[in-house]
DNA sequence: TTCCTGCATCGACAGACGTCGAATCAGAGG
DNA sequence: CCTCTGATTCGACGTCTGTCGATGCAGGAA
């Protein structure tokens, strides 16, 4: 079942992409606003955020397509939703073979983590 | 300017809307995955982000209308785009004389955080 | 009352988005 | 070679969404 080679990603200190400060922190100029809502973005469709979520929780840290097509769409449309959270920079894939391996892109959690982050009131 | 009024939020233990478990932790069925998409979609518009963290970053923990309709959209725009944060649950208003008020909903932060949240690798 | 200002709603429009079936590509195996 | 299977790409369709100007509503001030 488990991988057992799988190691502890590497999440090494550059690893983070500084996208934006948290939200409370101050107000996103245009350009960070743009980047963070292309995340928040892709993770607003629900099938996208079952792939995800799939892929996130998958034994190993990865999934094949063919482990997280039973979400209620098309092969194809589950390839195009893959495709946009790619694009979105929360995923990334690997051919293996006959299969292609998806999994979180690193730091990425942590990164919109951080954006949620609550203030300390002052 | 920051209304020395305001109390710190009552923030009850049923304040918490408890929607899902972490995006790691196990795969979303469709119900969870239909709510929790819903807030993420609310902030995956580049003007609704940038009016979520100016109210969010506003002191006192809330913002009148005109203090943030510099987003470069017309005025009905604004509007519609804080209707749509509050029907998401993010936002909340108030009128208070001549203008409206929005704050933060509580525990909004903090639900979508656990959202985010990396399990620790087994 | 009347006027003015802040904000919400309405109606319309162009563009983006999710979905599908069909076709295509990539490997594995015979 | 050919064939089969897993996955992506293509083309099309209907729907949703962001935007605007015009209009309407609520409160304060004269």
């Amino acid at each position: 079942m488990s991988n057992s080679s799988v190691t502890v990603l590497p999440l090494a200190d550059e690893a983070v992409a500084p996208c934006c400060p948290p939200l409370t922190e101050r107000p996103l100029d245009a350009e960070e606003a743009e980047r963070a809502a292309q995340m928040f973005k892709a993770l607003g469709d629900p099938v996208r955020l079952r792939l995800f979520s799939l892929v996130a929780s998958h034994e190993g840290g990865e999934a094949c397509v063919c482990d997280i097509s039973d979400v209620g769409v098309s092969q194809p449309t589950v390839s195009h939703h893959l495709k946009k959270l790619k694009e979105a920079g929360l995923l990334t894939s690997e051919r293996r073979g006959t299969w292609v391996y998806y999994r979180v892109a690193p730091s990425v959690l942590a990164a919109m983590g951080r954006l949620l982050t609550a203030r300390a009131r002052t």
